[in-house]
DNA sequence: TTTGTATGTTACAGTCAGTAACACTATGGT
DNA sequence: ACCATAGTGTTACTGACTGTAACATACAAA
């Protein structure tokens, strides 16, 4: 069983159709299942697409209000929440907590190239000067 | 199925005990299927540890060599490389491909402070002095 | 030839994602 | 009051994958 250590949820352990829909969900705001229905690429069943919006839900990534007896999804998280700890895990696998080794890497597998990887570094520096307090959110 | 796009592997794509014998690995160098099960926390019986070290291999983590009767097990890539390629895959389906998004989410989600965003930013900044050719590696 | 050490093969249970049918309920029209 | 429609709730099945391991087999040393 090797355990099941959900205290919270960690995101990258979604399959593809979730993904997809929950991609479709970020994109669009607020939806209802039907509309994400009609906006995937593939004809799915109503209860298909339900579904995954409720395990959706489940695992912390949407939220649902209901709205005239009708289920209006909206993301729980914004995507860049969850992609950060979705590389914070990896970080921790595979780079022994060490985000430099993790930049190192992605120079190395082309996700970044050099000069990207630059306007990144001035852009950061740039933002530092914008918001060089530690304030807490929300 | 979901189009099992596996023409090559994706990282992240792995269990907890395999990614703890991938760790192994990588830290040790090379080693003998025996060598990781000592090396675990675990107690584990020898046809386990094979078998996961054989799917590693078969998915591309790993490689091995016969020595004297004996399979030498070594990555067959640098965790660098594995986890660079496991960011962009997550950069792809949840910033749409931006780094710079990603790296917003990093900080919004604690996975970087500014302070080390900031030593990042020099770091990188740094690296380009010494690196400023875009060789192609092997 | 026996014995140990290492590999090859096969398997089984649990979990999960993809996919969906079917049942139930409330709401609005006639 | 009744029925159709639109939406939700429940349940389920299948295939893939992982953790875990037993058992069979082969080769080398004593």
């Amino acid at each position: 069983m090797v355990s099941n250590n959900h205290s919270s949820h960690d995101p990258a352990e979604l399959g593809e159709l979730e993904r997809g829909i929950l991609s479709i969900v970020w994109r669009l705001g607020k939806v209802t299942a039907e509309q994400v229905r009609e906006d995937l690429d593939r004809p799915l069943k109503d209860s298909t697409v339900r579904t995954v919006l409720r395990r959706l839900e489940e695992k912390g990534y949407l939220a649902h209000s209901v709205e005239d007896r009708t289920f209006i999804y909206r993301p729980a998280e914004s995507r860049q929440r969850v992609a950060g700890r979705a590389v914070k895990r990896i970080v921790d696998w595979f780079c022994e907590g060490s985000v430099e080794a993790l930049l190192v890497g992605m120079v190395d597998s082309k996700v970044l190239d050099r000069a990207e990887l630059r306007r990144l570094a001035e852009h950061i520096a740039a933002a530092q000067k914008n918001a060089p307090h530690p304030k807490k959110e929300a």
